[in-house]
RNA sequence: UCCUCGGUAGCUCAAUGGUAGAGCACCCGGCUGUUAACCGGGUGGUUGUUGGUUCGAAUCCAACCCGGGGAGCCA
């Protein structure tokens, strides 16, 4: 039997198949050996008998690092004792390549180390999970937004300037003038939506705030889907569902990996529609009643998020911020000015504003007063106004932060672990 | 940038002014069902850096470097 992947072993009962991995772990009995097998699909135990096998494979197991690479042969037996329910008799051990000491030991490691490790700390069944959920997720929002008819649009990552002209931006050169990397492709979108009605773009986006918390990256991916004719309302549903279907799924399908990150479950399970609305001023209410001295106006800390998520045991919508607080292009409501027609998706459990999103000015003339009011240079958005020129319609739309998301589904305390290689302030290591 | 906590063996930590230690990793030996295996032995240190106080500093003081958590900002 050719190669089978340790997923695949249930299928392979009473075979000999060839497992090609790496030593995960070892324990001997001096007749007998133990050697704990990943092929990156899983780990099986591996059993080696002395008088089964010839003394060379014995003697060559014996002389097995953690991570060196094997090729092993083997039959396959269900076995209560096993953790995954299967074991393989081994019949024949091959080196592939004998491994140097390996830094990262079973026993316990600080962050620090760990972070400087990351490129082997993935090798490591804890990361395994997390790297499925999130792999999980990225394919269920992009089955939901491709089942409802939307186009992926990528956005560019080099832009000539701030999108929302708030947060600081990465700057390079490009051949002699300024470029940024991009901190949303959401101005990007809404000319894709003049095109296409529904799309969506889901990529990397950069921020160089010098932002140290466990909710910050400087490189992090979004996925923002713009939606033409789409007012406020049409926002928020199809925000609900989104947040639903990727829920379900990861429930349906990583279910094993859930379990293996300790995640209590019955928290997700909650996670179904209706959820709740406030507007901003409810807000500031449940915040003052908490004893939180905030005035209206103020926008919230992390801390304030927190408190308003406990109020409610599935995500949270915050609608209707004051304009102040806001970008500049979002949509101030009909009926109180003051106020635009933006919603912040808060997630349960403290993990924070996972969606931000809005429906757009579409007057020319209060999105030329608005980007005044911000100190907006004219020229390098005047495309971004043509769409306002050329057949304008009300349009909305939104941002996904999917690292926060998988933060909060797979239950970590950190986001610096929901992405392969994180980029924090004072890290661009490995 | 600010607040706060920390830096001792490859790793995780102990040693609160008086001889720098343990577990794991690694090396040697033992064990035919181990589950972060276990048992015996061994290797391994400029205590983040610089300066100061003291008979004596990992320990007290100062500055700096690096890191963790948080604030601001945001997804």
């Amino acid at each position: 039997m050719g190669q089978v992947y340790i997923e695949e072993l249930s299928q392979h009962v009473g075979q000999e198949v060839t497992i090609k991995g790496w030593v995960y772990n070892k324990r001997s009995s001096g007749k007998i050996q133990f050697i704990l097998v990943r092929d990156g699909t899983g780990i099986v135990q591996g059993v080696l008998v002395k008088s089964e096998v010839s003394p060379e494979v014995f003697a060559l197991a014996k002389e097995l690092t953690q991570e060196s690479s094997i090729i092993v042969k083997g039959i396959v037996r269900a076995d209560e004792r096993a953790p995954g329910g299967y074991e393989l008799t081994l019949t024949d051990v091959e080196l592939v390549h004998r491994a140097e000491e390996y830094p990262i030991t079973p026993k316990e490691h600080g962050i620090e180390f760990l972070m400087d490790h990351r490129h082997l700390w993935l090798r490591s069944r804890r990361q395994h999970a997390v790297m499925r959920v999130r792999s999980e997720i990225v394919k269920a929002i992009r089955d939901f937004f491709d089942d409802r008819g939307f186009l992926l649009i990528d956005a560019p990552l080099l832009t000539p300037a701030a999108c929302e002209g708030t947060t600081t931006l990465f700057e390079t050169d490009y051949f002699d003038e300024k470029a940024y990397l991009t901190q949303s492709g959401q101005l990007y979108m809404e000319a894709a939506a003049m095109a296409f009605g529904k799309v969506y773009c889901f990529g990397p986006t950069f921020r160089a705030e010098k932002s140290k918390t466990r909710r910050h990256l400087m490189e992090f991916w979004m996925v923002e889907p713009e939606v033409a004719y789409a007012d406020h309302e049409d926002n928020m549903r199809l925000q609900e569902d989104l947040i639903c279907y990727i829920v379900q799924r990861v429930l349906e399908r990583r279910r094993k990996e859930l379990e293996v990150l300790e995640r209590d479950i019955s928290r997700l399970e909650n996670v179904v529609k209706p959820f709740p609305r406030i507007t901003y001023d409810e807000a500031i209410e449940i915040l003052r009643k908490e004893g939180v001295d905030i005035e209206w106006g103020a926008d919230f800390g992390g801390g304030d998020e927190t408190i308003l998520a406990e109020k409610f045991d599935r995500p949270v919508f915050v609608e209707k911020y004051p304009a102040e607080v806001k970008a500049f292009y979002m949509k101030p409501d009909p009926e109180r000015p003051e106020v635009v027609l933006c919603d912040d998706l808060l997630a349960p459990e403290g993990y924070g504003e996972i969606i931000g999103g809005s429906q757009r000015i579409d007057d020319l003339e209060l999105l030329k007063q608005r980007m005044e009011q911000h100190n907006l240079p004219e020229e390098v958005y005047a495309w971004y106004m043509d769409l306002r020129r050329y057949g304008s319609v009300p349009h909305s739309g939104f941002g996904l932060g999917l690292e926060r998301t998988v933060a909060w589904i797979c239950g970590l305390s950190h986001v610096r672990e929901t992405i392969p290689f994180p980029r924090l302030l004072n890290r661009l290591y490995p």
